[in-house]
RNA sequence: GCACCCGUAGCUCAACGGAUAGAGUAACCGUCUUCGGAACGGUUGAUGUGGGUUCGAUUCCUGCCGGGUGCACCA
């Protein structure tokens, strides 16, 4: 549709001895100005020196005698926008399409494959919902660029090692397991305590230079493996973090296909920095190995990437991973996505990278987004002020619980889909806005279900199913052949969600795509208050249930890429 | 101080340089003898501020004000 239009207008310019020019075609925000409109009279008035009104009338007559497939009118409106209104037969074709398996998505990226690093909370520390930010925000952006036809590998990567970890291990010898939690297996628990400890040495850490040392030879001890006793405490504790993360993965709907850890990258990192050097890339500076990435980059600054005391910090690491990335999988894209605090230090990381192989450097792309933080100020899981992931996770699942009450489910149904429905409502939350943005955590709106939100849409698609099932009970499936009036508005939205899908891609923003759900479920659900859909009248009923069909098909995929399930009842 | 980001209804967010700046929420008024009320309709309400570029600026440039993040041995 959208290239014969181009090339309609480009005759039309051919005709009038008027300049090609670059002009865009897009979708006017009113539906009633039309499904496509352009500026091209716009700019073609301004470099001719005319008037943008009289050059788009004389567009649309030549237009007006071409007779473009599938176009019903042309209009000229406004300062000189052509507007171009689409045959109802081309949306109604297109309902078809809608209700396939693969609605939405194309193959712009197929053949490519594409790892995406994100979540990446540390061992030792809190999971806090902070890291539920990224998760949300990172599957997403997986399942949009899966949806383009590539391959997407999925990576975590996690800090095993280094100065918090020490800070942990201090914290655990000064207060050894409390009463109780002694014979206790549940690693959700542990981990809690661990993450206290992890708070207390942070404190101490800043506020007692003995303390300091103390752990300071802990962190070298770590590295080293020299100490039996840290040894031990760290297996430990690394083991039930990670049991406790991977509960919130399965929560969430996270599969990785890898698992990074700091530890692992350490060495590796520490050769090319050596190595690297010898080759000038690196240099000494106040006993540490520093890169002075102003050097390539009046932007940036130089970094410390081994300390003083020869310990290798998270630059090092990162160029080891980096190069363990492309050794394992070779992606065609390695994206990272992280909070935007880690901008500037991983774009420092990557020019020492960019310095070692530039070829590696050019298949990187680091995606930053907001934080979390309170209406008071910023979360830190140093100071022990964060709202945890598996906390807000269960007070959502609470509530949801509450409202289930009426329905008198059995309890293994409850669990099910009060999980389901809360990581909805989590996820929409986060995904709602432009990922660049802070979000501000409000509990009150976090856990609302009302209008803009996650339930909102899973409570959408399964109304749309539950019309589908009447319709099958009295023997009516969807069908076109016979189409009725007052689903034109739904219809023509319905057909830009492949639109909408790919700007998402392209962009790299899942925002575009909650926004256009929110719109469509809106839509369909004024409808549904306008009248019956299921009637006497069975060729109508069955035209508007193949509206249902495509509406709900709509709603499930696009909740998939957000990393949101439907339920098959709420 | 330098770099990057942000400032839109009371609150939380949209708007690929375009037409009358859209939603949700809160407040108020309504709809329903439900195909599922986590619903639907309506009213009130906004671009921090001064310049500039442009036919056209919430969007681009710039000054100011306000906020956030980062700036060598943490990640």
């Amino acid at each position: 549709m959208f290239k014969e239009l181009e090339e309609g207008i480009k005759k039309a310019l051919g005709e009038l001895n008027l300049p090609e020019v670059a002009f865009s075609l897009e979708h006017p925000k009113e539906l009633s100005h039309g499904d496509y409109m352009t500026n091209v009279a716009l700019i073609v008035a301004k470099q001719e020196g005319k008037s943008p009104a009289e050059v788009a009338g004389n567009i649309f007559e030549v237009l007006k005698g071409q007779n473009i497939d599938g176009v019903e009118r042309v209009e000229v409106a406004g300062p000189g926008f052509i507007n171009f209104t689409l045959k109802r037969e081309v949306f109604v074709r297109n309902l078809v399409d809608a209700q396939k398996k693969d609605w939405g998505q194309n193959n712009s990226k197929k053949g490519e494959k594409i790892m995406v690093e994100y979540t990446d909370p540390n061992p030792f520390k809190p999971f806090h919902i902070g890291h539920l930010m990224t998760n949300a925000i990172g599957e997403s952006l997986a399942r949009i660029t899966e949806s383009s036809g590539a391959t997407v590998i999925r990576a975590n990567y996690q800090g095993d090692v280094g100065l918090h970890v020490a800070k942990a291990i201090w914290g655990i010898q000064q207060e050894p397991l409390p009463e109780g939690l002694e014979d206790e297996k549940n690693s959700t628990v542990l981990a809690q305590y661990i993450g206290l400890c992890y708070v207390n040495g942070a404190k101490k850490y800043d506020e007692n230079e003995e303390v300091k040392k103390v752990i300071d030879s802990i962190n070298k001890k770590i590295y080293e493996r020299s100490d039996n006793e840290v040894n031990k405490l760290y297996d430990w504790g690394r083991k039930i973090t990670l049991e406790a993360f991977e509960e919130i993965y399965k929560t969430l709907g996270t599969k990785f296909n890898h698992y990074f850890f700091e530890s692992e990258m350490a060495s590796k990192g520490i050769l090319l920095v050596r190595e690297y050097l010898e080759k000038g890339i690196f240099e000494e500076s106040e006993g540490a190995i520093v890169f002075k990435a102003e050097r390539y980059n009046l932007k940036l600054h130089t970094r410390v990437f081994i300390t003083s005391q020869g310990l290798p910090t998270y630059e090092t690491k990162e160029i080891g991973l980096t190069k363990t990335k492309f050794e394992k999988e070779n992606p065609d894209l390695s994206i990272v996505i992280t909070a935007v605090e880690q901008k500037d230090y991983m774009a420092v990381a990557t020019e020492a990278m960019r310095q070692i192989e530039p070829s590696l450097a050019e298949r990187m792309k680091h995606i930053t987004h907001g934080m979390m933080r309170f209406a008071s100020g910023k979360m830190s899981s140093r100071l022990g002020n964060v709202v945890t992931g598996e906390s807000l996770l269960n007070e959502t699942k609470i509530l949801v619980k509450q409202r289930l009450r009426i329905m008198n489910l059995t309890q293994s149904d409850t669990e099910h889909l009060s999980g389901i429905i809360s990581v909805g409502a989590i996820k929409f939350a986060i995904l709602r806005q432009a990922i660049g943005g802070d979000i501000i955590y409000n509990e009150e709106q976090a856990l609302s279900f009302e209008g803009d939100s996650g339930p909102y849409l899973q409570y959408t698609a399964v109304r749309a199913g539950s019309l589908l099932q009447k319709g099958k009970d009295l023997g009516i499936g969807p069908n076109i052949e016979n189409p009725v009036t007052g689903t034109e508005t739904l219809e023509r939205l319905i057909a830009r969600f492949p639109e909408v899908i790919a700007r998402a891609q392209t962009e790299w923003a899942p925002h575009y795509i909650v926004t256009y759900l929110s719109e469509l479920a809106q839509e369909f659900n004024s409808w549904y208050g306008q009248g019956k859909i299921i009637d006497e009248d069975v060729s109508a009923t069955a035209y508007r249930l193949s509206v249902v069909a495509a509406v709900r098909k709509t709603l499930i995929n696009g909740l998939w890429v957000l990393g949101i399930e439907v339920p098959e009842k709420m």
